[in-house]
DNA sequence: GTCGGTCCTGTAAACGATTACAAGAACGAT
DNA sequence: ATCGTTCTTGTAATCGTTTACAGGACCGAC
């Protein structure tokens, strides 16, 4: 006993399968019509097959999202704005890992070509001109969570870090210290030179020279207390990371060399991720709207799907500063 | 210039349709047939389109993995390790949330009856005999990740708390505390029941009485914060968190009191999620092996579409602990 | 030379829905 | 009574694949 299709249904219903298409899609039929197919309907618990549907209609009601690690808990945040959007507009959400390959960015945007998601929003760590091509010419409506030129001629969203790293550089200042140094990830990754060129700047403004910049081998809290000696060997009053668990990592360090956070190091972190507010002590963190980012990535993406002819956004999301007690 | 489709690729090399179809799933052919099949498809960009094929095949490719909140870091790690299983076998995941009510779990199974994917793992927060009884009569195969009676009849992963709380009580009974409290999440769900059951269970194998229980609103951060004086109430010498972000929220509130962990009061987490190895002090917790979970039971329903006939499985992993610094 | 068997290839029928088109019913206006 | 309009319903084509089946080529054996 296989499932019913919509022939059975009408069949038991003793009318036409277009009939019965028509009152599932809610197009216009008599009462006893209605009436009848839905009584079909619920006696062979019929439901409608979503392969075939797409098939016919060219869409699947799926989209993709695309990121490098799901378990980052950046990405997490992101994730979860998007999908709740995404169910809420009646879509599915394939959840994709790329790896930190720009490769395997590229084969998966060339495979949405396959057609099974209506759309893509990508998040891509590392990009270079075969990604940007790619990209344009895909097959479906794609978002870029991240940073690509303006010529690309995509839908983007993106954090504004230099922002972010200014905000971070003036409270420090205003708090009374001078000696900032930072911990970058991998400076090769989209926000690793982001981050890196918004530190620069940031001190910049305040006059200020660089008490040392390190570059640790990942965004990852391992990582960052991998680096944890590097940092504090230019015996800096404060550091930047540039994200939460890199600066997690570094507060483990510092704990462990017996140095009081923030008494004898302040510590920014970057994302005010959930661990921003769990960590101890509580990190000050920019908030660069990473569930915002995620919210607005799948609103662009459904308002791109639904006309594609809108020319395309770029939208910058403010940053703010999120101050807990890792600072003064 | 819409996409090519098999028939323009047959048409462009000469040959039929099915060739065409032959070449691009590896059925024999003749080198020469091989060779024209493959420069036309270079040479119009062709890409096999994934709904038609799976119209036609009756598969998609796709696993459904449903879990209460994508945010909830033990998910996480579930999701990832599911994620890398599944997409090693060729196989896309499709991410759903289904929030806290069964009735949401139902709909979801039933609504697999659409061939979106090809199985589903589900992890419910909350289990009855409709949940059960949808499960059972699901169309495609349902791997559920938590406790279900085996009379259900269905691939079961779950882990083992009640062995979990003993590795934890024994760990503190050891290392000389005696007062210990527990902290619980809601008692309604699947994993509160377990774990309140075997505190109980744990207690009483070491011939102690419990100083006190309480239950969170939640298994949140937050709830566990809200919930900190509740627990210190009867002055305990060590609290057992039904997971790491309840124990996380409680050490804030340990330390808002001026009360030091370990010294004063042990603290004890289960999921031996990152959180835990990032907190401060570094939290001891139960690794109920969520990772391990995950992939197991997307090995299962792997296994499963392959052979459906194989009677159900009920895996049980094993639980271990992780010494850190919130135990003496 | 004929017959079987083995390969390879092509034709056409699925898969299960949606939808353009046509046909029929119902109705009011003339 | 006839015609035209509108509204509802049914027939059949279609989406892009896979695959059962049949036809033809080729080969070796008798």
């Amino acid at each position: 006993m296989s499932r019913p299709t919509i022939a059975g249904v009408a069949r038991s219903a003793g009318v036409s399968v277009a009939s019965v298409s028509r009152v599932l899609n809610g197009l216009p039929a008599t009462e006893e019509m209605v009436e009848r197919v839905q009584r079909a309907v619920q006696e062979l618990g019929y439901v409608p097959d979503a392969r075939a549907r797409s098939l016919k209609v060219g869409r699947t009601f799926q989209l993709t999202l695309a990121v490098a690690d799901v378990g980052n808990p950046v990405y997490v945040t992101m994730m979860r704005a998007v999908e709740e959007v995404v169910s809420a507009a009646g879509y599915r959400l394939v959840v994709t890992t790329t790896g930190p390959d720009v490769v395997d960015e590229v084969a998966l945007v060339r495979g949405m070509a396959r057609g099974y998601a209506d759309g893509l929003v990508i998040s891509p760590l590392r990009v270079d001109e075969d990604l940007i091509k790619s990209i344009r010419e895909c097959e479906v409506p794609v978002v870029v969570a991240g940073n690509v030129p303006a010529k690309a001629g995509v839908d983007t969203i993106r954090a504004n870090s230099p922002k972010g790293m200014l905000l971070a550089v003036e409270h420090l200042v205003s708090r009374g210290r001078t000696r900032i140094a930072f911990l970058n990830g991998p400076a090769d990754t989209v926000p690793g030179t982001a981050r890196a060129k918004g530190f620069a700047d940031a001190l910049k403004a305040h006059h200020l020279k660089s008490a040392g910049e390190t570059e640790a081998m990942d965004f990852t809290f391992a990582a960052g207390r991998a680096s944890g000696g590097a940092v504090l060997r230019s015996k800096p009053d404060a550091v930047i990371a540039a994200n939460d668990l890199l600066a997690v990592g570094l507060m483990h360090e510092l704990a462990a060399a017996g140095l009081d956070v923030p008494g004898d190091v302040a510590v920014v972190g970057m994302d005010d991720s959930e661990l921003a507010e769990q960590c101890f002590p509580p990190l000050t963190s920019v908030n660069l709207g990473s569930a915002e980012r995620g919210r607005r990535a799948a609103e662009l993406l459904l308002a791109r799907i639904e006309d594609s002819s809108r020319t395309p956004r770029r939208i910058v999301v403010q940053p703010s500063l999120s101050v807990r007690r890792s600072t003064p």
